[in-house]
DNA sequence: GTAGTATGTTACCGATCGGTAACATCGGGC
DNA sequence: GCCCGATGTTACCGATCGGTAACATACTAC
């Protein structure tokens, strides 16, 4: 068969789709379709196409569908870590900003969630094994979150550090589930009103109401 | 064959495991495995089984497992419902001792739920299809619950009713989801403690501060 | 060029699962 | 006794899915 012009302009697009590497890509495209089909809801191969690649690629990277879920649930894990230490970087000293900084934040995420919440929160109703690596990953970051808050909380001088935290968490929880029957603009300002009165009564040593 | 003596011992189990119609057995059944397993972790003729019944009388009460599933979670709401008419008419005309109970309530039930939080929190996210009947059935009971909130803020007087719903909505959703990294006891108390202080806050006139 | 590595393609396997058909059995009412 | 409705049993179908094998192709480096 001869060179003919078409061949040329096929030709490019080859290598174009590797905007990123392939396990990179099958990571997004598997994450996009977890979060929005569910985990049991959608096939590796349908992960592979939307990745614009190929079961067998897939499994190359992933030694099994479980392993992909398990990192991608890593992924999301390590993305909120970073986000921890630049929010404590950026309020180093000051808990009550952190605290405020925190939960606008997490109303700005709010915001810009449709419908199905937190990939997290699905990933963990999804897989009720409790040996299943995700869950266990899950369970040590949430774990791991909440002690956090409680530190935070005691530095910020609350009353009584252990509610404070509780409340924090529930409230941040709450958030992500109530955003579906609540509109998700409200929910993501309210949260950010509450956390701001709490902080201003820890602030304020006269009234240590909670 | 003959009639003997083993025979006439084997025959009397045969009626006695009616203790529930089929059809009643069948839905508790699904529901504990629902809820244990995962809605789709868990196959019909393993429910059928737990129920001590068969997948073909399954399918002559049930036309499908979506049915089976949405049938599972209308009985859910209908106990929830019956709960609050229960609430309502032991606090008519009080609704501060209305929301007191109502924590109180959901601290006990947080207290006897193992690792697994809320059965409908759960099946939502297993159910992503916006279209499946029980997640619509889902969203409609929780927007009318969230309505139900919204009125008791306004008749307990509370400065902004609006916001001290969505605060109540997040922290109980927000509590089913912390019993994972929280202990159930410690979440269920501090539920009802902040509650009360909202409370207690919208009973003193004078500082209306939520 | 050639060699080697990463990726694509196809076909397949075994298991599970939702759902159905056909037939057997049982039990209660007449 | 007989009949009839409810239930049990078995076998099966078609689809989906996770995972693998074998082979073909493309790209890079030398």
């Amino acid at each position: 068969m001869q060179t003919n012009i078409h061949d040329l302009v096929r030709a490019k697009p080859k290598k174009r789709r590797a905007t990123l590497p392939v396990r990179e890509r099958i990571l997004v495209a598997a994450g996009d379709l977890f979060h929005k089909q569910g985990i049991r809801g959608i096939g590796v191969e349908a992960i592979a196409e939307a990745a614009q690649t190929n079961k067998m690629t897939l499994y190359r990277y992933f030694a099994s569908k479980d392993e992909l879920i398990t990192e991608w649930v890593r992924g999301i894990i390590e993305h909120k870590e970073e986000e921890w230490k630049d929010l404590s970087a950026r309020h180093r000293g000051d808990p009550h900003a952190l605290l405020q900084d925190w939960s606008q934040r997490a109303a700005a995420k709010l915001r810009d969630m449709e419908e199905r919440g937190s990939a997290l929160g699905n990933a963990y109703s999804e897989l009720p094994d409790p040996n299943h690596p995700a869950r266990v990953v899950i369970k040590e970051f949430r774990a791991k979150e909440h002690k956090r808050i409680m530190r935070l909380c005691k530095e910020a001088g609350f009353q009584d550090p252990s509610l404070a935290a509780n409340l924090f968490s529930m409230l941040l929880e709450g958030a992500h589930s109530c955003v579906q029957c609540v509109g998700m603009r409200q929910i993501g300002e309210d949260l950010v009103k509450v956390v701001n009165l709490m902080v201003a009564n820890s602030r304020d040593q006269t009234n240590g109401r909670l």
